[in-house]
This record gives structure tokens, C-alpha cells and sequence, in this order.
DNA sequence: TGACCATATGTTCATTTGCACATATGATTT
DNA sequence: AAATCATATGTGCAAATGAACATATGGTCA
């Protein structure tokens, strides 16, 4: 593939779990090239732009096959929304709802295109089985938030805070002047 | 707190959701204390270092409550384990698979110890709801991949692969020579 | 006595990453 | 004719981050 193939098929195939700026993508296929890991072909096109396209070498293979012998650790979450709730007393809530039903809009939508390209898949080979696995954990994961995100909404929602109102301590009043 | 209170406050609470190290944490603390968000007060010791005591101050406080109301984007996934499933067909299954075994020990290790914590908590107060939200997605999170890597580890076994055998295409051989 | 550990704060360096900028072609739209 | 868009490749700069290094106190253990 080209750099430019590459960005559109980050955002189209592989954004779940893994993306990159173009910007990025250029570089690394520089330092690529350089370990002799992939080589590159330059292709003439009549009413575009030259496009640079990169195979992967013998050598690339080999450190594909070593790197996948690599240990790697679970992405670390790391998400200022939950830190927003760690603190919840001391924000605004009202606007926190808010976000929380945009976040559970995008999960949804996202729950439901992997709904449909997971239903259009068969593990006809190793490679498809692979792929549809990674599809079956972005399925959950979006799953799993959606519903969060109902629940909490749900939590901070103005009827379920009002039993804290009087109860030990309620430091930030709620729907009050104070939101714009 | 002081810097090396966060950092342990990191390791042992917030850590599921964020993360830092001291050297961050100093410097992070070093900017804000700048900007007159928290003031620092020297605190001398017998028999260990000086701590450097740091309190969140009336412009903090402010900065707090404008920072909470900025939106806030999901924690986008980077996980190298699902870009090594994607290309499965040029991997190393073994070693995929006793990667897989510890992973799903660690999620099953997590999950354990956030239902214990979760299960020692009421939310009597604002803050201590929004502190049990962030644990239920944590656990959500953790309870999600464990099953994940119990069923893809099924998935990938060499009962499961030799279905694959002779169908379509299956370019590497599995559970041959080639695998240390 | 020497080594190591827990406490405590910081600096230096390299890498990763994203954003903005820069350039160029040719087709389409206004 | 001018503006904009899709294609295509790259550079410069700054921020975030982690790893390693650096320093210092005093207690514990071999």
C-alpha cells in the first residue's frame, strides 16, 4: 500500500484498535524502508499525483513473525471522564449528563456498524477468523459502555440525586444558578 | 498531597483510568503550582526527606469546575494484541495463545479485586457514586476481555484450527517444526 | 561496615504523537 | 476565472510521556 492507502485504511478498517496521522504514517514507512523491512515502488498516475507503494521484504516478514513472538501488555485505559466522576462533587453535573448521553449516542452507533460488519463475516480462513475476533471484542466494548452510560445517566439523573439531598454530605447543589 | 503521595495515590486507586509517573507528576505539579492553581507548603520530618504538601487553591478550584465542563472524547483503543489478530495468518499462534493465557489471568485478577472493592462500597454520598460508577465500568471492562480471551483462546485451539485444514486458504502451518 | 530499602524530589533524554503548515496535480463546482 | 475538492507526500514544532539518571535522609539487615 501507499501512505495515503494506509491513513484511509486506518480510518476505515483498523481505526478500532490501532490509528495514525498521516503525518505519522510517512515517517514510519521512511524508517521502514530504511531497515529494509518494506520496499518501495513509485507508481505514475495520469491526473494525480505520483503514488509511492510499499511492499513488505523477506526481512519484513521475519520481524512480523518475531514481533508477534513479543509479549505485549493490555492498553492501559485512560479516559478523563472517570476521572471527572472520581471527582464528582466537585463538577458540573448537568453538563457531565450531557456529555454522557453524547458518549452513549457514539457507542451505540458505533455497537451497531459493528453489529452489521460482524453479520456480514464468515472465519473462512485463519486471517478472517483473526479479524472477526477483533470485531467481537470492539462489539463488546461499545456494548458494554452504552449500557454504562445508561446507568449512570441514569444515577445522576436529577430524581436519583435529590435522595442525597440532606444525606451526609451533598457539597455541590445541583441544578441550580450556578449552570448556565 | 505531595508528589509522592499521587504517585502511590496512582499506583493503588485512580490507576484502572489514569496513570502517571513521579517524573510527570512532578513536573505537572511544578506548572500548576505557576499557574496559582495550588499553593505548596514544606513539610520537615524526622528521619525522611522534606514533603512538598501541595493544596488545591480558589482559582483551582475554579479552573476544576471550567475543566469539567470542557467535553471529553472516549479513551481511543491502541492495542497491539488485536493488530497482531488482524494479520493472524502471518503470527505465531503458540505464542498468541500463552499471551492470551495471561492476559485473561490478569483480567480475571482485576475483575476479582474490583468486585471486592465495589462490593465494600455505598454510595452515601456524590462523590462516593461517582467513585462506584467509574469501579462498574472498570469491572464491565475487565469482565468483557476475560471472556474474550476464554473464548478466542477456544477459538484458536488446534481443535478448533485443523477445521481450517485443507479449507480455503490456510497459509502457515500450525503446531509444526517451525515454533520453538 | 556495607548494602539495600523506603522515603522524597527532581532533571535529562529520547520517542511518540498530533496539529499545522507546505507543496503539487488535475477535476469539479460556482 | 476562481475556488474548492480529492489525491498524494512530506516537514516543523510542540506537548506528553516514560525510562534512566541523580541526589539526599535515615533505618534495617547481613
Amino acid at each position: 500500500m501507499s501512505g495515503y492507502d494506509l491513513a484511509k485504511h486506518f480510518d476505515e478498517t483498523i481505526g478500532f484498535f490501532w490509528r495514525a496521522t498521516h503525518s505519522q504514517i510517512y515517517r514510519e514507512l521512511s524508517k521502514l524502508k530504511e531497515r529494509g523491512l518494506i520496499s518501495a515502488e513509485e507508481i505514475h498516475q495520469r491526473g494525480k499525483p505520483n503514488r509511492i507503494v510499499y511492499s513488505i521484504t523477506d526481512a519484513g516478514r521475519d520481524a512480523l513473525l518475531a514481533w508477534s513472538r513479543q509479549p505485549t501488555a493490555p492498553d492501559p485505559v485512560k479516559d478523563d471522564f472517570l476521572v471527572k466522576l472520581y471527582g464528582l462533587e466537585h463538577m458540573d453535573i448537568e453538563t457531565l449528563r450531557e456529555h454522557l448521553t453524547q458518549r452513549m449516542e457514539g457507542h451505540r452507533d458505533r455497537l451497531a456498524k459493528f453489529s452489521e460488519i460482524a453479520g456480514n463475516m464468515q472465519p473462512t480462513s485463519l486471517g478472517q477468523l483473526g479479524r472477526l475476533r477483533g470485531l467481537e471484542i470492539g462489539l463488546r466494548y461499545e456494548r458494554e459502555w452504552a449500557e454504562w452510560c445508561e446507568e449512570t445517566l441514569d444515577a445522576l439523573s436529577a430524581k436519583s440525586l435529590v435522595a442525597f439531598e440532606g444525606v451526609i454530605d451533598f457539597p455541590a447543589k445541583v441544578s441550580e444558578g450556578e449552570s448556565k
